[in-house]
DNA sequence: CCTACCATGTAAGACGTTACATGATTGG
DNA sequence: CCAATCATGTAACGTCTTACATGGTAGG
């Protein structure tokens, strides 16, 4: 639902082609929105099917050619359509909760092991996203330089603005997930598990 | 994939029909991981075809029937392989932070919309969970009755431990949420949008 | 000539959503 | 007898994952 807005908002920069886009989406919008190729490439052909996007295609070589996508009016109003709209919240699906509310079903290295990993993957992220919050604040991001080319000199500091708040939810989500499993290690200690000095903080 | 380990979580308190395990999902662990019914009836069909569960068909009236699952051997050491085996992680894909990044395309008023439903729709999860975690503290909740009357006296203090811990996640998660909405209509304010007063926090 | 990068996908399957569909029993 | 609740699904569709598949071009 989410991928063809992400898309557009991409492309509301300029022409790009599948290629590109496929880049540029990792290198920006893809810290908020994962998305591999082989999924992008078949939304665009749909979005090209809806008329929210064009392709014209160019030659590149003696064979080879591709296809140089641009928004359409509609797209336009669609992608308006979505910022402007109320967002749809998905139900509760949390892995990690899950199975720490069943915890005592494992064994003591399991619990400790579920917790740290959990730790690690949350430290990973928020290196990735704090990392790319500074380079937002620096405007050194190449989509970002990009879009900030083609937006009014009074509208930019809005734009730098909005893309750290989008990155600063995430910063939050990537602290409180740290500090939760952070607590749960606290409670095996207090549960008297064995390992308390086995796993570093 | 979760699906299934939940249901074997609620199985392993004592046989249930595919109702009954629905009506108790809702109240119990579908606070932590949503699932329909739709989803429910054949996720136990294709867990019996793979030897994790079985059914007994009993009469019910004269001509109703009912499947009463029970785990099988198969079926624990599935569980336990996932309660004490590492998780997988799903990438990323946040819309609401996607969205707050192409904030400056909406208008001011929908920018303070959407902040605003945001607050509102993590405080109506924040209430839930924060009533849920008050309820199995109090050892009421029906599935934790069931399930501490079938746990040693000295396991008990640990269920209940870690009942809390899943909660404890995601009220941590729906605060961290409300706060930066609140950060995010603050900024809203910074940038000199209109209609300040008439949100209230 | 060969490697890195440009360029574009398909196919199969898991997972989830929404809507629809049916009938039985029990208690008032 | 009628409503609430018990009981069990199917069907269609959309999204996402994983793996596979193919070829072109540019630079050293």
């Amino acid at each position: 639902m989410s991928l063809r807005y992400a898309l557009l908002a991409l492309l509301r920069v300029g022409p790009q082609s599948g290629y590109e886009l496929q880049k540029k989406f990792d290198a920006s919008v893809g810290h908020l929105w994962h998305a591999p190729d082989s999924q992008i490439y078949p939304e665009l052909r749909k979005m090209e099917a809806e008329g929210l996007i064009e392709a014209e295609e160019q030659a590149r070589g003696e064979r080879g050619t591709r296809r140089m996508y641009h928004v359409t009016p509609a797209g336009e109003r669609d992608y308006s359509a979505w910022v402007n709209g109320p967002l749809s919240y998905a139900r509760v699906r949390e892995p990690a909760s899950l199975k720490a509310a069943y915890l005592e079903g494992a064994t003591p290295e399991a619990a400790r092991a579920f917790l740290a990993q959990h730790i690690a993957h949350w430290r990973g992220e928020l290196a990735q996203w704090e990392a790319e919050l500074a380079r937002v604040d620096a405007r050194v991001t190449p989509m970002l330089v990009d879009r900030l080319a083609v937006t009014p000199e009074d509208d930019r500091d809005r734009v730098v603005a909005f893309k750290r708040l989008g990155y600063e939810n995430l910063v939050g989500r990537a602290r409180a997930e740290i500090a939760w499993a952070e607590r749960g290690l606290r409670l095996l200690d207090e549960l008297g598990y064995p390992g308390a000095a086995s796993v570093d903080i």
